[in-house]
DNA sequence: TCTGGGGTCCTAGGACCC
DNA sequence: TCTGGGGTCCTAGGACCC
């Protein structure tokens, strides 16, 4: 029988509380220039994307527990950084002047390949110590350790998670230990860095109930504002209200803040889907008027992501630009094309196109994606299968009658297992 | 806080089909 | 012909996360 039976064994082991462990790195990227340069250790450190050496632009991705100590602060523009936090310039390194040195720090700009082969090394403990993992992000995973260990003992667990990363690899990770993914997560944020936080079963809306909403995950600017201005300051209060109005302002998101916050979350830890979307942006220093600079960047653009979908195995079906007008009017525009595709040259006139109504506007950032991804390339079987059905799809094209194919079999396609996309060139 | 880059998910209207 | 309701896809925008 397809339908699940209700066997009273099954029901009752579904229903055991997992124990969910969030594993969360502290101000990774900065532990990460201090792994490959330990001078920096105990001193303020700033990593700066779109930051060069000894330039002013850009902004923080991460700053150390000291730099945030001078009011430097993570999306905070590198300028703003180094009002509250000058830089320490190299020769200064021989200057007494202590007092001046202390309240000075170190700015360096982000080095993804670094960071991601210290993740690497972060990730295989990971799956060392977990049956199942959730990476969300080079810097944080869930672990499902129910099978591992016990809620007796979940913080000794923990800890050893935590002293084989700081070991094995040398950055110090946050743990929070949960029976609920949502839980696990705030958990880990509770007593950062360096933290361990469990919280037991029947402890997670005592625990919740104190935090301001905006602890809360998906609860960001706008909803905090929204939820205080209904009256709602904490997550208890959030638990404690009528779920009508929040599911009225919020949809189905209030709901879910409703029960999150009420400590009720039924997922399961389950490892990461396929991507759905790669992009590519970069903002002007300055905006831009001249169409030029503009279509050469979106070139650019559009080459970085059509490589990324390339090196990735992947096809996709849409093709999308993004327009950023002063002051920050966000514009986006994108195309889907009958089936998937490989193709840059495509990717990039597509772009062009979509750009065009913005030519002549002041754009300060541009932005280039693909979506509707298709990894065909993992299973070959199914590959064949849909080149077939392609053939198909060619052979109804008018064009097709033309092509003089015979020869009584299927035609073969002309592309590589693309459809035939003369109408989008 | 005057704003960097790479993502996810949700909503809402319109087109189109049955 | 004036019109019901449901489903799906596409597009644009917005909130949010790290």
């Amino acid at each position: 029988m397809a339908n699940d039976p209700q066997l009273p064994g099954i029901e009752r082991s579904e229903s055991v509380d997992r124990i969910v462990c969030h594993v969360d790195a502290d101000c990774f990227y900065a532990s990460c220039e201090r792994l490959r340069e330990p001078d920096l250790r105990g001193e303020p450190v700033v990593v700066g994307m779109g930051y060069e050496p000894g330039d002013s632009i850009g902004a923080v991705a991460t700053a150390s527990y000291e730099a945030r100590a001078f009011g430097v602060e993570s999306a905070q523009a590198i300028s703003t950084a180094l009002e509250r936090l000058p830089r320490r310039a190299t020769l200064e390194r021989d200057d007494d002047r202590d007092l001046e040195r202390s309240e000075t720090g170190y700015y360096r700009p982000v080095d993804m390949d670094y960071y991601e082969s210290v993740a690497a090394d972060v990730r295989e403990i990971l799956h060392d110590c977990a049956d199942v993992v959730r990476e969300v992000s080079i810097d944080e995973a869930y672990l499902d350790v129910t099978d591992r260990t016990a809620w007796e003992v979940a913080d000794g667990f923990a800890r050893h998670v935590k002293d084989r990363i700081r070991r094995e690899v040398g950055v110090t990770v946050s743990v929070g230990v949960a029976p609920t993914m949502s839980a696990a997560k705030i958990a880990s944020d509770f007593d950062k860095p360096d933290g361990l936080t469990v919280v037991r079963p029947g402890e997670i809306r005592e625990f919740l109930a104190p935090l301001e909403v905006d602890l809360l995950h998906g609860v960001g600017p706008v909803t905090a504002r929204e939820l205080r201005e209904m009256g709602l300051e904490t997550a208890g209060d959030v638990a404690a209200t009528d779920p009508g109005p929040l599911a009225d302002r919020f949809g189905e998101r209030g709901r879910e803040l409703y029960d999150r916050a009420r400590g009720e979350d039924d997922r399961r830890v389950e490892p990461k889907d396929e991507p759905k979307s790669f992009s590519r942006e970069s903002a002007f220093a300055d905006p831009v008027r001249e169409p030029d600079p503009k279509y050469e960047q979106i070139e650019t653009l559009a080459s970085a992501v059509a490589d990324r979908a390339r090196r990735e195995g992947a096809l996709y079906r849409t093709v999308g630009v993004k327009a950023v007008l002063p002051p920050y009017d966000v514009n986006t525009r994108e195309r889907s094309l009958p089936g998937p595709v490989d193709d840059p040259d495509l990717v990039d006139r597509i772009a062009r196109q979509l750009f065009a109504e913005f030519e002549s506007d002041p754009v300060r950032k541009l932005g280039v994606r693909v979506s509707n991804l298709e990894f065909a390339a993992t299973d070959q079987a199914s590959l064949e299968g849909w080149e077939v059905t392609s053939t198909e799809q060619t052979t109804s094209e008018p064009e097709s009658e033309e092509s003089g194919s015979d020869d009584g079999g299927p035609t073969r396609p002309t592309t590589d297992g693309q459809s035939s996309l003369t109408d989008f060139s």
